[in-house]
RNA sequence: GCCCCGGUAGCUCAGCUGGAUAGAGCAACGGAUUUCUAAUCCGUAGGUCACAGGUUCGAAUCCUGUCCGGGGUACCA
């Protein structure tokens, strides 16, 4: 970072010599050799303004004085880029604050902010899906990565105790439940037929015994209580756990429902008809009106969601973030415009959506639905694939691609998963340290400056970046590019111990100094392999 | 119909705030192990970045249209 400000500074300062305003430009990293390590377009963006070649500019501007010269030297290159050639030295001196600063390199200070970010939120009427996985990993990756950033974050968990989902729960808990104990009672219409209600009812049976009748409340509150347990054991198996569990219901009880639709009528953009309460959207720019209260008296779930999200907002966070499956990309916007009527501040409001998880069993896709329990549970999964491996699947593609999940093969290649790479870079180094103790002594005073192979280079740059990346991702919250990242590194780590011996008794100073080059690499792939919660073994 | 995603190598995908020669893994083929963990590395081969226009000095990236695939369009959540 400290980096790219010294870059911008050179151009703004030639550009302030030369009285140019002008700010249209940008330094992008070089990935491609023989351009320098980094450039900026800034010529060719100029010409138009000074009606010069671009080259001719590019030209100047290299020539320019430079107060970084220890830093940077520079050049011009058709059709025009200003090239930054950055001095070895610097990347020494980087590599010597990764070595010094250790686990907290590249780690923001805590913030005194705090942040709310609220994930999987779904319903306990049955066990947690694969597809519930993606989110439950996708919102763990975003808090860490907040937090990494100095946010202090409450991870919460809201769901719905009191619709009528639970209603059909609770019927459908006690179908089964009379058929076990012999009465003839029909499942009710888009019942849940899972087998994991016929097992609690068979726990009710014989913890409750055999004479409930329907309207006991047992069917809902022993069913609720089970199934949530089980999905917070899911979710620990995976290394998730929740801060906060808000229920649906505390919104009835607390009154904060009915200030919703009391703020709303106030303002006129509410209204009765066919025995409903209409959300006045079209007034609104939208296109229809919604219905916020059903003309049953139930609302529909458009309600609590705008008291929900208005208590978040109260809470007082600095930033809320939610993370939604693709299902709501049209509802969250009622929500924030709930919100903008309630005269709340929404700006703070970030929305994460995620594309839906398909599950490929024996070539095909099998279509899932928890009320038709032909799902596979995130159970299921976590019994054949270790975490590491779940956390890294779920984050192989962006959050905004669909997401294949091949059952088969994530087994029968588990051997290949790119995660043991990573991994597998992480336990050489490890190995490599111990017995690099055992052979050779380390230098007191480490030169660094022997250091000069283009793979040791290439390295160090590439570890420099580290905290750049954790910013771009703070504003993506896109867990998937730490990732490549973290490919990258390994990648670059790999190439450089299959070319460089790094224990060399015949020259301590080199190997000492390679020795720090891999507790640096060893240093970051920690760190980033932390925040995607995925664990960094010493062996393999 | 309308809305949201996606279409890049045989397969799975990166790259997308416009930048120089479009990358990786798998699969195929050929190499590297008396040497710090070969779960690795090196090399060969593989491309009309869906298609057509447009904007630009410059487009996989931005805009428009078309085609194909997925999802959403409830007084379900």
């Amino acid at each position: 970072m400290k980096l790219k400000k010294l870059m911008h500074d050179f151009l703004q300062d030639y550009l302030d010599e030369n009285k140019i305003e002008f700010s249209e430009w940008g330094v992008n990293v070089n990935n491609q050799e023989g351009f320098g390590d980094y450039s900026s377009n800034i010529a060719l963006k100029l010409a138009k303004i000074l009606k010069k070649a671009p080259i001719e500019i590019a030209e100047n501007i290299a020539i320019h004085p430079n107060a970084s010269e220890s830093v940077f030297t520079l050049s011009a290159s058709q059709p025009g880029f200003v090239n930054f050639h950055i001095s070895n030295d610097y990347y020494l001196k980087i590599l010597k604050q990764i070595i010094n600063e250790s686990e907290n390199f590249g780690k923001k200070k805590k913030l005194n902010k705090s942040a709310n970010v609220e994930f999987v939120s779904s319903n306990p009427t049955g066990p947690l899906t694969v597809g519930h996985g993606r989110q439950a990993i996708l919102g763990d990756m975003v808090s860490n990565i907040l937090t990494w950033n100095g946010y202090n974050v409450t991870r919460e968990y809201y769901y719905n105790d009191a619709g009528k989902q639970m209603r059909v729960l609770a019927e459908s808990c006690y179908a089964k439940y009379a058929k076990q104990v012999g009465r003839d009672v029909e499942m009710p219409e888009n019942g849940y037929v899972g087998t994991y209600l016929d097992e609690i009812a068979e726990k009710i049976v014989n913890e409750h015994g055999k004479d409930l009748e329907s309207d006991n409340p047992i069917f809902r509150d022993f069913t609720e209580k089970e199934i949530f347990a089980n999905i917070e054991n899911t979710l620990e198996n995976l290394g998730i756990k929740f801060d906060v569990f808000t229920k649906e219901g505390t919104f009835y009880k607390n009154g904060a429902i009915d200030n919703v639709l009391k703020i709303l009528k106030e303002k006129n953009l509410s209204y009765e008809k066919d025995g409903a309460v209409w959300f006045k959207t079209s007034s609104l720019n939208k296109e229809e009106d919604k219905v916020l209260v059903k003309s049953s008296g139930e609302p529909t779930y458009r309600l609590p969601d705008i008291a929900y999200h208005a208590d978040k907002v109260d809470r007082g966070f600095d930033l809320i973030v939610d993370i939604f499956g693709a299902d709501h990309i049209d509802t969250y916007p009622d929500v924030i415009l709930g919100l903008k009527c309630m005269d709340k501040k929404t700006e703070h409001i970030k929305v994460v959506i995620h594309q839906f998880v398909t599950i490929k069993k024996g070539g095909e896709i099998v279509k899932m639905s928890t009320r038709k329990a032909n799902f596979i549970t995130l159970d299921e999964l976590k019994d054949e694939l270790s975490s590491d491996i779940i956390r890294y699947f779920f984050i192989m593609r962006g959050a905004n691609s669909h997401l294949d999940f091949d059952l088969d093969l994530a087994k029968d290649e588990s051997e290949k998963n790119p995660v043991y790479y990573l991994q597998y870079a992480n336990a050489r180094i490890s190995n490599l340290l111990k017995r690099y103790d055992k052979e050779i002594s380390t230098d007191s005073k480490i030169d660094y400056s022997l250091l000069k192979e283009k793979d040791e280079i290439a390295l160090v740059k590439l570890l420099s970046e580290f905290p750049v990346k954790m910013e771009d991702v703070l504003h993506s919250l896109e867990p998937r590019k730490i990732a490549t990242y973290l490919e990258e590194v390994a990648a670059a780590y790999h190439k450089f111990y299959g070319n460089h011996k790094v224990i060399n008794s015949q020259n301590t100073h080199l190997s000492s100094a390679r020795k720090k080059l891999c507790e640096a690499t060893k240093i970051i792939l920690t760190n980033g392999l932390s925040i995607l919660g995925i664990s960094a073994p010493e062996r393999m």
